[in-house]
DNA sequence: CTCCGCCTTGCAGCGCGCTCGAAGTCAAGG
DNA sequence: CCTTGACTTCGAGCGCGCTGCAAGGCGGAG
């Protein structure tokens, strides 16, 4: 089981050592990290795990309020699995929703790129 | 030639009558919106054109000083067009990597859904 | 004339998600 | 012993994109 600095976690999730204890101070994390003897953090390969399913949710645009919950619900344990799926679900929802709308605005982007293609350079 | 109140360029826009003042003082449109006797703004249907735009552009993540720019060239007339193809090149470029991003995270999401469903419900 | 409602401007405020700074502790290296 | 640098906490600050509010104008209905 290795354990890493703050610094390391930091590295290895694409975070900064900032939003780590931010997002630890504000209920995202699973429980508080552990501390080495001196005070400073060692997270776990367990804490990175969580992480980066924090990430993942946060990359999809979930709000950090909404984290929260989910995370509030794996750590009271087991029982309450509906709910967590259920969070999921709507969120997968919004994404697949967001994904499609982006996508249709991207093609009118590109019919809109192809127009001054045609205008800089005719001849291709 | 139809010319709508500033009410209901927000409904046909979907934006709010608010945003369409600040969009038009933080210069995302081409001019200032032309106003009746009584001074209050008349959008055309040119207007409506450019600001569809805008929300695409601001709709796939483009940031406000990024269409400002995008704006200001279209402003200046014919010349720069090979500017202008390269800044929505560029946003296309972004936005593709972004949808890349959120659709593989989105997998990962899914099946950690997947893993809740069997547990909510073993049978199905 | 009065009232209502929609519009005007200017400026302040807000929610989100970090991000930074100050001040202090501690361990290792020269 | 002294310095360096990685860490700690706490609280303030910031950039973005609106959003709300106050104070006032104007036009039509009753």
């Amino acid at each position: 089981m290795t354990s890493l600095s703050i610094a390391e976690a930091a590295e290895q999730t694409g975070l900064t050592a900032h939003t780590l204890r931010y997002y630890e101070r504000d209920g995202l994390l699973l429980h508080s990290v552990e501390r080495a003897p001196s005070g400073h953090r060692r997270y776990t390969d367990e804490d990175l795990r969580w992480i980066q399913m924090v990430t993942r949710l946060r990359a999809t645009g979930m709000p950090i309020r909404d984290v929260r919950r989910y995370a509030a619900l794996v750590r009271e344990g087991d029982g309450n699995e509906a709910e967590r799926l259920a969070l999921l679900l709507a969120h997968r929802e919004l994404v697949e929703h967001q994904l499609a709308e982006v996508s249709s605005h991207l093609r009118a982007i590109d019919h809109k790129i192809a127009l001054y293609e045609n205008r800089v350079n005719p001849a291709s």
